[in-house]
DNA sequence: GTGGTTATATCGTGACTCTATATATCGGCC
DNA sequence: GGCCGATATATAGAGTCACGATATAACCAC
């Protein structure tokens, strides 16, 4: 019995969110930030445009997996935003859940006629 | 300098035709039996709907990779499609940078401070 | 010859990212 | 002390794609 429903535009919709999601798990960033730390942790691969990352960004606050506080001390406004539980939760839940598509993905790409190296 | 320019909604896409070159591995087959083969090799995770399939297997059947040709012997049409050389390759290749991609985003996803287990 | 299953096809909708544009503040420069 | 580029957040418009609904047609059972 298939229960998995698995759908594909969520699934890239889902490795977005967790991005920025990990991103924020050493420490609470604002978005500019939040960009310029994928970017450098995945080596230049995962890369968010404004465009891209605020939508998402907004998605995430509605949805109580991150709480953003505008920071007033400085000048410059900067809305800094943190996990919350809930979104320390989904995190790994999640990561995990990706985890296992893509090892099922990766079998079924390379069939069973394939010697493992 | 990164040179990737990763895109999230082509690399969605990019997966669902691999799926669909990888079910013509092994021998022809025609739409309703590549659905058949993909649901059966993936425990029912990943399934083809018939809005979803076939766009693609005329996008792929455009593009070079695979050739359909209509059996006629059977009164029922079928239309059997068949890996080119070119969509071996490319089922290769590609299947190759899918498994980079996710090992990179698995890694960013789990974190520096995350023991291997 | 009617109805259910196999099989291919397309159109319309909706969801999502991406491009472009807008707004505002800081720091350096001269 | 005003200009300008970099930082920083925001949104509207366009384009792309999967997905649901619907259509067509031939096979088989009875």
């Amino acid at each position: 019995m298939p229960e998995d429903d698995f759908d594909i535009q969520g699934f890239a919709r889902d490795i977005n969110e967790l991005l920025i999601l990990s991103a924020l798990r050493s420490e609470p960033k604002h978005g500019y930030q939040i960009v310029l730390d994928i970017e450098n942790e995945s080596n230049g691969l995962f890369r968010f445009r404004h465009g891209t990352l605020y939508p998402i960004l907004h998605r995430l606050e509605k949805e109580g997996l991150i709480r953003g506080t505008w920071s007033k001390d400085v000048g410059r406004r900067k809305k800094v935003y943190s996990l919350t539980g809930k979104g320390r939760r989904h995190l790994s839940g999640e990561t995990g859940r990706v985890e296992d598509v893509v090892s099922r993905l990766v079998r079924v790409l390379r069939g069973p006629d394939q010697a493992p190296a």
